[in-house]
DNA sequence: CTGAAAGCGCTTACAG
DNA sequence: CTGAAAGCGCTTACAG
């Protein structure tokens, strides 16, 4: 019933072999021969079996791809520029979110002969994940995730307390004093986090622990972080002194502080300063403005495929490369010079 | 030097078969033999090679799903609820875009061994990719995508035509006589524009030619129409009398006019009311507040993987099903009265 | 340059 | 309930 190689070889008057080598392009066919395969296979439609080749060659030339949450355009730019990378190298991509309500979905790469190398955009940082990851076979490469322990991968990432501090000196530079920080619950917040307390301190500020808000984790209506972003300002409004200005973690958490924000009759900048974190398309819209700090997104998936595609072209050899970019400020329109 | 079923039969001093019916749940093995091969398999570490089972199974448990944009939002949650339903029903979802720079991506789904039928979200409108769609042996699904002509296919769409005519019925309603249309120039808009033009008869009015845009395909940039939605307002301000109210074929383009109508000083809906369609999380900003055409997104996804699924189910059986859902009008402030 | 043989890692009947 | 045999659709040496 399914078309093969060999139903191609009988109509073509060849060996199953000859035409194993058509398919693949090897010289030794000669030209006539060639065609006649060709012609066969285009008369009776025929398709190679990518699981018999992969079964045979051990390897599907395949790239898996795991973001956090696909419907995040942060994930998907970088799953895009990592499947032109790919492509260009011969590889074809598969993307995956990292857990599907109800089951993790990545594992479904895992299994052998599924793909040869596993991408992980974002933060795998459920336990059972890791310790799945730790035990998968095919070579690893992480961007925009911090570097798990036990896991020796390359990596690419943008300097995410140098971001933070940018944000922060921004602010410190405009006569902010007394600055919020509100971040996601998930761990990839957490180093932002820590960058936000450093930066403060840096700049000689003390941190007041009733301005610094992790929101809860994602739930699964069609919200990327915006109703987080709007209660946990309401939090930090509760506060005896609210802060002049509030860093928040990501962008999307940004503008549900934003709305928040001019809800309750709060202008901003006027009144409360904001800066972001990733530069997503939403914060260059005119009418929304965000300052925030700028992740070089198609070129850190360029980059950590062929970090990747070259641990599999030439295996075992060389130690873990870690890549780190400088992230820049880009400053809009949503931080001014604090209120008197 | 990789772990198979064979590895484990030995440690567990059993035949092969007796490890792959604990492999597959099958409940003829004894209680004490499934949990030696199970031990087994724990310590050696073994994973089953999805390529082999692929292969003899002669089906791969795995939907390929291709989406014209990945970097969309629309396309990512469409895209996930694709993957969430599939779950459910024991199907893996490999995700790939219909055209990455270069070559079609999608294509590398279509080899027998990869995917047991395809979902196309948007539009595949590219000939050489209709061409292979018509020779593919995979069922084939569409969401988000008019028919093709020749693919007898299962799909769930929006009405697009009243969704239309929902939004240019409100302008009228408004009092506005003179409507603008601008549309991406990619076939998929081009129902939109049809049903734009035929809104317009029957609400009586006429369509003034100019004031119709069809805008340059999208570019590799990290940006989703603004700019092209940017250019065609330009192109519509240089007619003799611009229009009061202009209808967006999606929200990016939306975002894009009201950008270029504010920076040339026309206030959104002072002077121009915008009306935008797929109600894309930005519309919803406060910031944005854009009016535009809602489309039940996670539904859609939901239900057109129940129709593949069904039909890989139950093979060759019923006639292809096609579902139209009701879009919904959602009004915010980007529309108001027309202007004397 | 072409063909026959073995094998990739599983599952699927079918004996025992 | 368990095991030996055949086969899924390719590729890979290796003869000719």
């Amino acid at each position: 019933l399914r078309v093969t190689i060999w139903d191609v070889a009988r109509e073509a008057a060849v060996s199953k072999s000859t035409v194993s080598n058509v398919l693949r392009g090897n010289p030794v066919v000669r030209e006539d021969t060639r065609q006649a395969v060709l012609d066969a296979i285009e008369r009776i439609g025929f398709r190679p079996n990518a699981a018999a080749r992969t079964l045979v060659q051990r390897r599907s030339m395949t790239l898996g791809v795991v973001v956090s949450d696909i419907r995040d355009p942060f994930d998907g730019e970088i799953a895009r520029s990592i499947a032109i990378a790919s492509s260009a190298a011969g590889y074809a991509t598969i993307l995956s979110e990292l857990t599907a309500p109800g089951r993790p979905t990545y594992l479904d790469l895992v299994p052998a002969g599924r793909a040869d190398g596993l991408i992980f955009a974002g933060w795998p940082a459920v336990d059972s994940v890791l310790e799945q990851l730790v035990r998968t076979p095919q070579p690893i490469a992480f961007v925009s995730c911090r570097p798990i322990p036990g896991i020796d991968a390359d990596s690419v990432n943008v300097d995410e307390r140098v971001g933070v501090t940018l944000a922060i000196r921004h602010l410190v530079e405009l006569g902010h004093r007394s600055i919020g920080c509100i971040a996601r619950a998930e761990d990839q917040a957490a180093e932002r986090v820590a960058g936000f307390r450093m930066a403060m301190a840096d700049a000689g500020l003390t941190v007041d622990e009733r301005l610094v808000i992790r929101t809860e984790p994602l739930g699964e209506d069609a919200d990327l972080g915006t109703v987080a972003g709007s209660s946990a300002v309401a939090e930090i409004l509760r506060a005896d002194a609210p802060p002049t200005a509030i860093f928040a973690a990501d962008d999307y958490l940004a503008m549900g502080a934003m709305q928040a924000l001019e809800e309750t009759g709060l202008g901003v900048p006027s009144h409360v300063s904001l800066v972001g974190f990733d530069d997503s398309r939403i914060a260059g819209l005119s009418r929304i403005g965000l300052t925030t700090v700028h992740q070089p997104r198609a070129l850190m998936g360029r980059l950590v495929t062929q970090l990747l595609v070259s641990r599999l072209t030439a295996p075992g050899s060389k130690p873990p490369e870690s890549v780190i970019l400088e992230p820049e400020l880009i400053v809009r329109s949503s931080t001014g010079p604090a209120p008197r």
